[in-house]
DNA sequence: GCGCAATACATCGGTGTCGAAGTATGGTGC
DNA sequence: GCACCATACTTCGACACCGATGTATTGCGC
């Protein structure tokens, strides 16, 4: 999820270390905010795997700055990511939200589609948070008005996301089964 | 948060490893898988920290079975992590939705209605995906039918849970300010 | 009688993440 | 002139988490 944000950003134009991190910040901080000794270090796993190149800028403010760009390996594997996110990237929102948010450097709308799909086919199989037995347990049937929050949340975020989905795989020209 | 799983699951009725596992994958499973070898290390954390004591049984199916008891201390500390709540509990859902799933073991309402208003205070703060310079971006802004789609998402998600979370906090004899 | 799934738990190496602290520079307030 | 903050990056130890693999038992289908 970090290594999928930093390798979009950087798709658009190269950066150094410390805008990235407030990029990331802006985009997952409020929810699941990223310390510095996480972001660095994985930027150092990406440009050793050859995917990002550094070029040491004397800093405008500062110490030297590491200006980074995406290589075009890089820029391969960011494709690859976004096409064939892992279960992981398609059920759970944080993740699934950085994919939705560098999707667009996925230029085939067939592709994007496809994606899109994966995440429309998890949401549509019935799945809930409390069972009695197998069965799911619908809001209504809860005592529990905290457990029947989650459920009224978790359904109108599910409402609205299927809407959107179903209108965006529309747009892109995708053909419904 | 696998922890306060853990110890909510526990605090209704004793259970052992397996039917732990079950009970978590119910919960949480579908957005976020739990591993066997999560969730054994964390048992034993647990009991290590005096939070939960084992009691073994020959298995009714196969191998033996450790049947986990909730200990005064597990019940005191369970009542303090739902009490409070570290900031990522608040912010990321994944981790909300647990203490959510718990937080009736909190028996005072009062109690029941801070963590609430903790939850609302940072669902009411102005917090955007995507930004201009510091001025949050709307959905009309952006080309991106992607990135609009999640501020579309997660605007929903924050209206359906403000909506909720204040008729909530009313019916707990909360006074709004 | 054999394979296979489900039950039930344990171990282990690799690695991602975090908190805390450290280094260094330049600008601002007092 | 000095403290303090923002910029910009590094190092380190601790540890939770994961995938793979192992062990053992019971019950089912064929």
């Amino acid at each position: 999820m970090l290594e999928l944000a930093i390798l979009g950003f950087l798709c658009d134009v190269p950066l150094h270390g410390y805008v990235l991190r407030r990029h990331i910040a802006a985009l997952t901080g409020h929810v699941r905010p990223v310390a510095e000794s996480t972001l660095y270090p994985a930027i150092k796993r990406l440009e050793k795997a050859g995917l990002l190149a550094r070029t040491t800028e004397p800093g405008a403010v500062a110490a030297p700055r590491h200006v980074l760009t995406l290589t075009e390996e890089g820029r391969q594997e960011l494709r690859r990511r976004l096409s064939e996110p892992g279960q992981r990237e398609i059920t759970d929102e944080n993740h699934w939200f950085t994919v939705l948010a560098f999707l667009r450097h996925l230029d085939d709308p067939a592709a994007q589609a496809a994606v899109l799909r994966r995440r429309l086919a998890f949401l549509e199989e019935p799945a809930s948070f409390f069972y009695d037995g197998d069965r799911p347990l619908r809001a209504e049937e809860l005592d529990d008005p905290f457990r029947r929050g989650v459920l009224t949340i978790a359904r109108a975020t599910s409402r609205a996301e299927l809407t959107w989905l179903r209108d965006t795989l529309a747009s892109l020209g995708d053909v419904a089964r």
